[in-house]
DNA sequence: CTGGGTACGTACTCACGGTATGTGAGGACC
DNA sequence: GGTCCTCACATACCGTGAGTACGTACCCAG
């Protein structure tokens, strides 16, 4: 017995700008119900995790049903990865924004470190990127990802960093660093959000970390060489 | 209609050393079984990851049915924290067994970092602990976890690194830098790991953290108090 | 106005975690 | 050495949820 698609209960979700060329009303109302999903699907992986977020209640929330969902996505993890590269590419805008302007290698740091901070303070950031991330994505994919966002932030600040000192030091080396110092910040990020006082918690990374670059001055400033470096210290 | 039982298929299964003294065979056998379940559970979690590897498949890998798995463990979630408990315990041992024995904190910190690594390694770490744990867990209870284990070896070292030069520092501080370090070993273990030459990078990597507690010496013998230090340098 | 294709909706299957209930082998006690 | 009780499982079943097959309404081109 075919389905009885009673009466058409179409309603206008989102009109759209309606000057917008090159894009159908088609068009448009598709990708609404796209963007709808990866918002609620946003909203229940953050809010329950992702094996307690069921499909059903995701496509409920966004008042369509599997059939849309399966349209625009090929399975809940393709899903989840629409969710993970949006919640990723705000982090790393806004450590970008954070570090625009800043001309001096410190400074740029220091902002970097706190943009940084303040992004693993995002209840979003920590479940889908964090928790989810490499368990959902498997480790391969969810490297993959880091690598060119968040984590290539990490690796320019570090390059403008350890160059300053007019140190000339190895790819190699120089990923090395800005993994170190990636994770360092991760799992400090993390320790900053379960803190009793976030705020204080936050400053004493800062304070840590600024004795780390701070103890790499005072190598250079001795003429220590960095290690894996081709050229020589000032 | 009652089950049939069909013929007693019981084998002996394992005999047990038969001079130990205290247990029944009933609690032998109770307890081979419940080893058999996670010996197969972490291999399979191991393999599959925790949502691809079925229950069913691991009581066929242990050759009992769902009703022994959920005699001795509550659910799938509770077989899974026996199996993170017992990785957790093995690298913890690992790494106070090559720290046993080195009295200088320097040679302790390396000694330690190696046997970090190496643990980093393990395939069954790095998808139990670091890959699934965060997600199955929920943070919280994988934070506990850390806590009372590997994380306290690391904190250990520190401890005994940042105190060695006369320092004496708070607590939250001390803290916070074991958070640091442990994630930059964390984070470093990762891309070793996964490195085209997993040697080569683990030198890197060991030379890395150690120019960096090289500069906290530097800033030592310049007089530069670590911050949150109640005390003086040297 | 009419075909075609896109963007869904509907109904279904199957795998898997969990549960209710049965049962037979120890072991204690007399 | 019989009786009885309990533990350590086995069996059969259920609900949920991911994924699928198929149908259909709407938009746009011609």
């Amino acid at each position: 017995m075919p389905p009885k698609p009673s009466v058409s209960k179409l309603v206008p979700k989102v009109p759209g700008v309606p000057g917008v060329t090159g894009t159908s009303r088609r068009q448009q109302y598709s990708a609404s119900t796209k963007r709808a999903l990866v918002d609620v699907a946003e909203e229940l992986f953050t809010d329950l995790g992702y094996a307690a977020a069921s499909l059903d209640s995701i496509v409920a929330g966004a008042r369509v049903t599997k059939g849309a969902l399966y349209h625009h996505f090929s399975g809940k993890q393709a899903l989840f990865e629409a969710v993970f590269e949006r919640v990723e590419a705000d982090a790393s805008r806004a450590i970008q924004k954070a570090l625009r302007g800043r001309k001096d290698p410190w400074e740029k740091a220091l902002a970097g470190l706190q943009a940084f901070l303040a992004v693993v303070q995002e209840p979003r950031y920590r479940r889908i990127v964090i928790q989810e991330g490499p368990s959902v994505l498997g480790y391969e994919r969810f490297r993959e990802q880091e690598e060119r966002s968040t984590f290539a932030n990490v690796l320019e600040i570090v390059r403008s960093v350890l160059s300053a000192g007019t140190w000339e030091l190895e790819e190699d080396m120089l990923q090395t660093f800005a993994r170190i110092f990636f994770g360092a910040m991760s799992s400090a990020g993390e320790s900053v959000s379960s803190a009793d006082d976030p705020i204080a918690a936050a400053e004493r990374v800062e304070t840590a970390i600024a004795f780390i670059l701070q103890g790499f001055q005072a190598l250079a400033d001795d003429g220590v060489p960095l290690p894996g470096a081709s050229g020589e210290p000032a």
